[in-house]
DNA sequence: AGCACGCCGACT
DNA sequence: GTCGGCGTGCTC
């Protein structure tokens, strides 16, 4: 590598298929030591200016008139060799610009010029028996005293963090902070850094033998620096946390850093407090709610290697950590990882791929892992199974009953709720204990179902619910099968045979008038429109201000409300009968989950799931608690109708503001990617076109194409080349969205 | 993505 | 003749 190697290879920040390519730059000699391998630099493209990425170095081949380079963007490099491939790969792979990569990879970091606030954590002033005497002085101000304890416990809170975490306002630590009893500081500081005794208070101190066999497991790799993937197979309250916690001390001894990541909704302050309480101010929290300084600032920490541990969500997976050991995907199953808007990449695919080019270790973590994941780690597959089949502290699991709501028609119950659940929550009120009453995401489109059999109409070749439509129309959203809705059930012949849905607001108008003493909160996406409002619903409820808590999802994931006893599940049929290939492994989730929920405190609990469907599998095994009866019932219909992980599926998305438009589009493509198909005699389905379940949004009308296929790579052949010659047709205006294995069609 | 170049129709 | 439609190809 000789002095005389000066050109750049820049790749421009233009997402056009033509423009994805190295172009060469020289070097002006004023930056000579100022560019290297993933800097940002300006340079001048046609007649304008472009921000580009330097990825090599290199001489330019034959006659081309070389430009300058014509700016340095930022003071060092913005990513790492590694993050270059992983680029290049997601480029391969979701079929996008290596420019639209780096921008997926880089946007935590976009907003440079917003206010660069310093970052200011919270430290006690004090360690050891100095401490000590100080909390004893404290006497008089127990708010003081609590935050100052906080503080001892969790060394490099944020302000709003501690102040949170004891329960106070920031003026307590404000006061604490004139007193010199706390300081400030972007480091831990070194007193504090000889005692990390002193830090470990959360969590249990001693595992039990599941969580020390799966430690002693992911350390024995993490040790050996080379790439292996673990499924966490660990049951609701069996303790994966701490196994993370270990397993990330357990990679920094390495030197290496750890990255963990959490679906949106359990990154809670007690989480964050959890993992700043065991690493201190080594942690930085990656999320999309940060404003762009905060954001830029948690970057940079990683970058320059001072945050050695990230815990964040989805984005947080290109965390430029230097030397990534370790990477923990908590609740590996949940469909939040995907990103549903552009590029729509999934962060466990990526870690998974990041680990691999950096020769690190991964933990996937779930007590209901997705399908695509365990089937992967049983006999033989590349990923070694770890489990926790017991809980940390031997409670049992919750009793779980289903209710035939068939047989509460049959005897002429109509209502929301059966009588075993008014029982159940009759009795509940009256020993004072807490119900959740929980219902599914309303569905977008309505399914029909008979209200005497429980029979559900599907489509009969892709197996999917059918959809609703005006006049009694049904379809099916993958291969646009049409039926008729019929008088009677094909079943049972019922009459009973109806669409329906009934949302959060009927199910309180209903409690309300049956129990009109209980004090009764809902909480959905409705009534906590506004951001917070939202924790302050929980925490009344958990303070015992309210009886029944009424709500979708977000109410179903890794909450701790230990006066709750009983869990009522209104109707599990809308989640079984979404139109999606996933949904049976989805109500087995969600069921699993919502029955997680009770029973967390020292009462027993007891969860009542109503349903058409009793027999249906998902739901006797979410009863039962058993993943692996339920994960086999499901491969089996999985095989039979080529569904993953017995093949990979995409998904074209056409939208248009012309309904006409849109469809004709999706039309010619589908004629144009058959031609594809058996042009080159490869095992590729296209179904399609239909129009998409949420059929128009924004006055943009949706119709899509599904790919089903046995290989990955013919999938990703076949719409490459399509999508190139539908860009070479200007004619052709309907914008197309790409997903590869979608996680949802909607 | 922009922008120029170039090859056809209908206009001062 | 020439103004302007948009199909085609290039940008270090």
């Amino acid at each position: 590598m000789g002095e005389t190697v000066s050109f750049a290879e820049v790749i421009v920040d233009l997402s056009s298929r033509n423009t994805d390519r190295v172009f060469h730059y020289a070097i002006p000699p004023d930056y000579r030591d100022k560019i290297a391998v993933g800097s940002m630099v300006t340079v001048p493209f046609g007649n304008r200016h472009l921000t580009g990425y330097v990825v090599g170095f290199g001489i330019p081949p034959g006659e081309v008139r070389i430009k300058e380079i014509a700016g340095v963007i930022d003071e060092g490099p913005v990513f790492t060799p590694e993050l270059l491939e992983l680029a290049r790969w997601m480029a391969e792979n979701y079929l996008c610009s290596t420019a639209e990569a780096f921008a997926r990879i880089l946007s935590p970091r976009l907003q440079v010029k917003a206010s660069r606030r310093a970052d200011v954590l919270v430290y006690p002033a004090l360690a050891g028996a100095e401490m000590e005497k100080a909390l004893s002085l404290l006497g008089r101000s127990p708010k003081q005293l609590a935050v100052l304890q906080k503080a001892a416990g969790c060394p490099g809170l944020t302000k709003s963090e501690l102040a949170a975490a004891a329960m106070t306002s920031s003026k307590t630590v404000d006061a604490l902070l004139k007193k010199g009893l706390l300081k400030v500081s972007a480091v831990m500081p070194a007193y504090l850094q000889d005692a990390p005794g002193d830090m470990i208070k959360t969590g249990s101190l001693t595992l039990n033998q599941d969580q020390e066999a799966a430690l002693r497991e992911i350390s024995a790799s993490l040790d050996r620096g080379r790439f292996d993937v673990f499924l966490l197979h660990g049951i609701t309250g069996s303790g994966k946390t701490e196994v993370y916690l270990r397993a990330i001390a357990a990679a920094l001894e390495t030197g290496r850093q750890a990255v963990a990541l959490v679906p949106e909704i359990s990154l809670t302050p007690q989480m964050v407090e959890l993992f700043r309480g065991r690493f201190g101010g080594q942690v930085a929290v990656l999320h999309s709610a940060l404003s762009g300084g905060e954001r830029y600032q948690e970057w940079r920490r990683v970058k320059e290697g001072q945050a050695s541990v990230v815990l964040g969500t989805r984005s947080a997976v290109f965390a430029p950590c230097p030397r990534p050991g370790l990477f923990i995907i908590d609740e590996e199953h949940e469909p939040s990882y995907k990103q549903d808007d552009h590029m729509r990449y999934h962060a466990r695919e990526i870690a998974l791929k990041r680990a691999q080019l950096a020769g690190a270790v991964v933990v996937l973590g779930s007590a209901t892992p997705s399908l695509e994941s365990f089937s992967r780690a049983v006999s033989g597959g590349p990923y070694k199974l770890l489990k926790l089949p017991r809980r940390v502290d031997e409670r049992p699991l919750p009793r779980v009953r289903v209710i035939d709501l068939r047989q509460e028609i049959r005897e002429g119950n109509r209502g929301i709720f059966s009588r075993p659940l008014l029982y159940a929550l009759n009795g509940c009120l009256e020993r004072g204990g807490q119900a959740i009453l929980f219902l599914n995401r309303r569905g977008y489109s309505t399914v029909v179902v008979c209200r005497e059999c429980g029979l559900v109409l599907k489509c009969p070749r892709c197996d999917i619910s059918l959809t609703y439509h005006l006049e009694g129309r049904l379809r099916c959203h993958y291969c646009n099968h049409l039926a008729v809705l019929p008088g009677l059930c094909p079943g049972c012949g019922s009459r009973y045979i109806r669409h329906f849905g009934a949302g959060t607001q009927k199910v309180e108008e209903e409690a309300r008038k049956i129990f009109p003493k209980a004090r009764i909160v809902r909480m959905d996406s409705d009534s906590t429109a506004q951001k917070g409002s939202h924790q302050k619903i929980l925490d009344a409820f958990r303070d015992g201000l309210y009886d029944i808590l009424i709500g979708t999802q977000m109410i179903a994931k890794g909450l701790d409300l230990p006066g709750v006893t009983l869990v009522g599940v209104i109707n599990a049929d809308t989640a079984l009968h979404m139109p999606d290939f996933r949904a049976a492994e989805r109500t087995f989730q969600l069921l699993t989950q919502v029955a997680g929920r009770a029973g967390r405190g020292g009462l027993p609990g007891e969860v009542l799931i109503q349903t058409y469907s009793p027999e249906h599998y998902s739901i006797s095994a979410a009863a039962a608690h058993d993943y692996e009866g339920f994960y086999r019932s499901e491969m089996a219909v999985r095989r039979v109708l080529g569904y993953p992980p017995f093949s990979h599926l995409a998904r074209l998305l056409f939208t248009h503001e012309d309904e006409e438009e849109v469809r004709k589009g999706a039309e010619k493509s589908k004629e144009l990617l058959d031609r594809l198909v058996s042009g080159r005699n490869c095992r590729v389905e296209i179904l399609g076109p239909a129009p998409a379940p949420l059929s128009k949004i924004k006055g943009h009308f949706r119709w899509q194409l599904v790919l089903k296929g046995r290989r990955r790579e013919n999938i990703k052949e076949i719409i490459r080349e399509g999508l190139a010659e539908l860009e070479r047709d200007r004619r052709f205006k309907v914008a197309v969205n790409v997903d590869i294995n979608p996680q949802g069609m909607f």
